[in-house]
RNA sequence: GGCCCGUUCGUCUAGGGGUUAGGACGUUAGAUUUUCAUUCUAGAAACAGGGGUUCGAUUCCCCUACGGGCUACCA
């Protein structure tokens, strides 16, 4: 029997959580709940001058949205904890200096200032094998000064010693068998310091403390893959590794360059979840739900987002994607973001949710809009009228707002220029007609209709259209004598002698 | 620049040595809807280029081009 899959997703609160780290973390939990694992969130909190306030509760909320659970995290708890880097800070260190006392690490006194002025001077400056033996550190001091430096608390980072003429290889989920040449890679910082790790450090112990079976990550960590190979080895925990899967990346549409977190404003649509308000530039950030998605319309389109299941379908719920999903069908190459595509994944599920629980995400839009003390029995007819008329969730005051109050303006365009005192008469006699007869039904109000225009000698095309803007003050909506029947004979009849006013005059 | 990853319609993708290269979004045309949307039908639309290997390559290999990523005491 194989060890529990362990997977985690590890964001550092540094801002808004853009949709590339939420496919990476759905992809983190499909693959956990499809094997019966556990779903790891853990803060990767070591930067602290980049630290942003709320950005922790962010993604929580983010996660909670998406109706996805962690099941071991800072708040809920686990084994494993702390959760978060910086309450672990005194764990690694301890490895660092291992790594020092096996040789496979130093300690360096450069600043960061000397190393910044080196990288003006020599272009593509590196510390690296070549550099190394020119810079302040314990493999060109003597050991022993070294050492005091270090214990008289003098500035200093740990640096892993890339070893010189090296393969360093590995097989990724995704890609296959990738490969390395170790002098091409620079001997990263692993201990800042101020005494925090880097990623690099930090990345490595935590998946071994945590027992992280398989590590998911964005392409953009391809590079510094073989330093975590090599920690892995250094450290001892070889056997342990995780197998790790580079992601591709979300692109932007125009095909130049990742989607990053900027791109929203510019672009024309969300690359956050829920909105996200940055108070370092003051600049507030529309999400997916704030623009009128739903959640299940978000997970499939982001599924879908490079992966497919090898078949022509397209919708797949949360618990479908669970039981479906595959690594070996995850598309290599990055994918272009289609706005118009992700509001047709919506548009489907819209359709898709049963009315009931449509009522209080559309309830929630109308009250926005200024539309109160909705009954949910009325809400849920218009509802059945209008949502395959809406991709997106904020659709629906534009599509049914007619039926919870009388049209301020009306396209006067497509009536006055053909009207005519016939016209006036008909709908006189046929708001008597609804009054008389108190018609409330949409079939009987579409015979009535119909048949006091041929006594009136009125083509029914004729008159169905400024009907509609009557009602509905523009040339769009459902079935009009639905409509009608919806709002009642009252409230039609009212429409009616409100419209004429401005239709004759 | 160096290193790494990638490349099938405009976009997301299926496919895989012999196919009319399939689907979806978008788009075009038509039907339905006495509005608009939905729905339905039809159409246009792709294997980056060059070399191999092979009886035969879009598919396998190499090169080139192009795209992307990384190149911090950031993740």
């Amino acid at each position: 029997m194989k060890d529990q899959v362990r997977v985690r997703f590890a964001p550092s609160p540094t801002g808004g959580l853009h949709i590339g780290g939420v496919r990476t973390i759905l992809f983190n939990y499909l693959f956990a709940k499809q094997n019966k694992g556990k779903f790891i969130l853990r803060i990767e909190d070591t930067d602290q001058t980049r630290f942003v306030e709320g950005a922790e509760d962010y993604i929580f909320s983010c996660l909670e949205w998406c109706g996805i659970k962690a099941d071991e995290s800072p708040r809920d708890g686990g084994e494993y904890g702390p959760y978060r880097q910086s309450e672990r800070k005194p764990i690694y260190r301890k490895y660092a200096e291992q790594l020092v006392k096996s040789g496979h690490a130093y300690y360096a006194f450069d600043t960061s200032e000397e190393l910044e002025s080196k990288r003006q001077v020599t272009e593509n400056f590196r510390y690296d094998h070549h550099s190394r033996h020119t810079l302040r550190n314990s493999l060109t001091i003597p050991h022993e000064a070294a050492e005091s430096l270090v214990k008289e608390g003098a500035p200093h980072v740990i640096r892993i010693k890339m070893p010189k003429d090296e393969n360093i290889t590995f097989t990724d989920m995704i890609r296959g068998d990738i490969s390395f040449h170790s002098s091409e890679v620079d001997d990263k910082v692993l201990l800042k310091a101020d005494g925090m790790p880097t990623y690099h450090l930090a990345v490595v112990v935590d998946d071994y403390l945590m027992k992280i079976t398989h590590a998911f990550r964005g392409e953009e960590w391809l590079p510094s893959a073989p330093v975590h190979l090599l920690l892995w080895k250094y450290l001892g925990w070889g056997n342990e590794m995780p197998q790790w899967a580079h992601m591709p990346l979300i692109l932007k549409p125009n095909g130049n360059g990742k989607l990053s977190k900027r791109d929203g404003e510019k672009l024309g649509f969300p690359v956050y979840p829920i909105n996200w308000y940055d108070n370092k530039r003051d600049v507030k950030s529309n999400g997916f739900k704030d623009v009128g998605f739903l959640p299940e319309g978000f997970i499939n389109m982001l599924a879908m987002l490079g992966w497919n299941d090898g078949t022509d379908q397209e919708l797949f719920s949360l618990e479908d994607l669970i039981e479906k999903f595959s690594l070996d069908r995850i598309h290599k190459a990055g994918a272009k973001f289609d706005y118009d595509k992700a509001k047709w994944y919506n548009a489907e599920w819209i359709k898709r949710r049963k009315t009931d629980d449509l009522l209080m995400p559309v309830k929630d839009i109308l009250n926005y809009h200024g539309i109160h003390n909705i009954d949910d029995g009325y809400l849920a007819k218009v509802i059945d009228m209008v949502k395959e008329r809406c991709q997106l969730l904020s659709e629906f005051h534009q599509q049914a707002f007619f039926f919870f109050e009388a049209p301020e303006k009306y396209d006067t365009n497509s009536v006055k220029p053909k009207w005519t005192p016939e016209k006036e008469t008909f709908f006189k006699a046929f708001a008597d007609e609804l009054q008389k007869g108190k018609i409330n039904e949409s079939a009987k109000m579409e015979s009535s209709f119909k048949s006091l225009a041929s006594e009136k000698n009125i083509k029914v095309g004729e008159v169905m259209l400024p009907f509609r803007i009557m009602l509905v003050g523009d040339k769009f909506g459902p079935q009009v004598f639905d409509i009608a029947a919806t709002l009642g004979a009252e409230e039609t009849i009212n429409r009616i002698n409100k419209a004429l006013e401005v239709f004759v005059d």
